[in-house]
RNA sequence: CCAGUCGGCCGGGCGACCGCGGCAUUUUAUGUCGAGGAAAGUCCGGGCUCCAUGGAGAGACGGUGGCGGCUAACGGCCGCCGAGGGCGACCUCAGGGAAAGUGCCACAGAAAACAAACCGCCGGGUUUUUUCCCGGUCAGGGUGAAAAGGUGCGGUAAGAGCGCACCGCGCCGCUGGCAACAGCGGUGGCAGGGCAAACCCCACCGGGAGCAAGACCGAAUAGGGAUGGCGCGUGCCGCAAGGCGCAGGGUUCUCCGCCCGAGGGUUUCGACCCGUGACCAUCCGGGUUGGUUGCUAGAGGCCGGGUGCGAGCCCGGUCCCAGAUGAAUGGUCGCCACGUUCCUGCGCAGGCAGGGGCCAUACAAAACCCGGCUUACAGGCCGACUGGAUUU
């Protein structure tokens, strides 16, 4: 089932969009700090006030308080596998958006099913994408 | 077969889809490589880099501590010796010095170290006896982790290395060994406790800091220096320092506000020199974010041969085997193997067969690189050896 979904998903020429990128800037990550927030079981997503580029990227964080090295690696790598696979689905809706969002990892994003943690990733993305553009209006 | 000792090794495999980081190219798509035995703890030893340093030595501080060897080096490893433990294979040991000095040795006990007599034993004195006093004694009792070597015989008033034999210990000699040390012989009646992971003494070793080392490039902003531009006029108050104005300069076009001053010398009266000032221009140096480099071919892996008891060493062949930096080496699945557990059937039993379950797989991820040590680790494999049981 999800195999052959998979495949039909290669079968589309893949958009440069695809790529992930991500933030790498310690004063990027702490631009979000103050930013629009959005909780999950899994992680708590910042937007950026402003983005620094005019693309969409995403920063990981994943402190020491969440366990040893082996731990960490595994939780960000689930985090960013998960954000790939959630820009594939809402490719549409996200076109043309450039934001900075910073991904604040939490415990239980190690178990978590990957799923649950895509669809969760899906739903704070564009709830701060909306969030953002409105405040954008206002200000 | 059971129990055990030691050493070595592995620590998931295959496949599908979607991805990541190096490096190559025919430059945007392909190829290729991409975590560990501990990558960990950061406890030692080296390389490398910078700093310090005239040479050598001493002191201080820190480390090491049987002997010999291996190694670039080590606190590592190998072999051997000694002591202790185990029936044994084997294991454990900071294993130099206690007649250089200082210090400590709780409790108990008479006494814990220029020794010491509580009970007891023996002798003498006193007393009718009990008792008390003096002396001898450490064999016995008692205390303790430890009490002036142990056992036996002699000896004695009772005892005691007081004498003797054996063992132990010290010293001397010989033999074996590179040595630690061992063996043998002689000799001394016995030297006078333990702790040196207490200070200390002796021998040997050590300059400091670390890849966030170090080198290079270098934004905005602020600050530093040099040169040039422009300015340094005047009134009032005050003894003075200074204050208040006017004019001028600077501050984005204007206004407000704010900032600015210090003159002196030479003169052919054109100016020049020195000083000074907010500001402007140009340049220079330092420097943060950031970027590049250091950055991976090495005391290197594998195979074969030689050599050595061994750690290792030598020779030949072959291979290139991570280089990230908010940090790549992954995510989601399928099948299999292994593990574990449950059910059913068979069997006296060890177990065997079938089926199902486990969000099923330990400890843990490079961060300049090597050699070690230490610690963590589901489960499994191999080899050597020891003790016992059974069978022939």
């Amino acid at each position: 089932m999800t195999a052959d979904e998979t495949i039909k998903g290669k079968a589309d020429t893949p958009s440069p969009f695809f790529r992930l990128e991500t933030i790498k800037k310690r004063a990027d990550f702490k631009a979000a700090n103050g930013g629009p927030r959005f909780s999950t079981p899994g992680f708590t997503m910042l937007r950026a006030p402003a983005a620094a580029t005019d693309r969409l990227r995403f920063g990981f964080t994943v402190t020491k308080k969440l366990g040893k090295a082996v731990l960490r690696n595994r939780i960000r790598r689930r985090l960013k596998a998960a954000v790939q696979a959630m820009l594939k689905a809402e490719s549409a809706s996200l076109a043309g958006q450039p934001m900075d969002l910073v991904i604040l990892a939490r415990q239980a994003a190690a178990d978590l099913p990957f799923e649950t943690l895509s669809r969760d990733l899906g739903r704070a993305t564009l709830t701060l994408a909306k969030r953002g553009s409105e405040a954008g209006k206002r200000g």
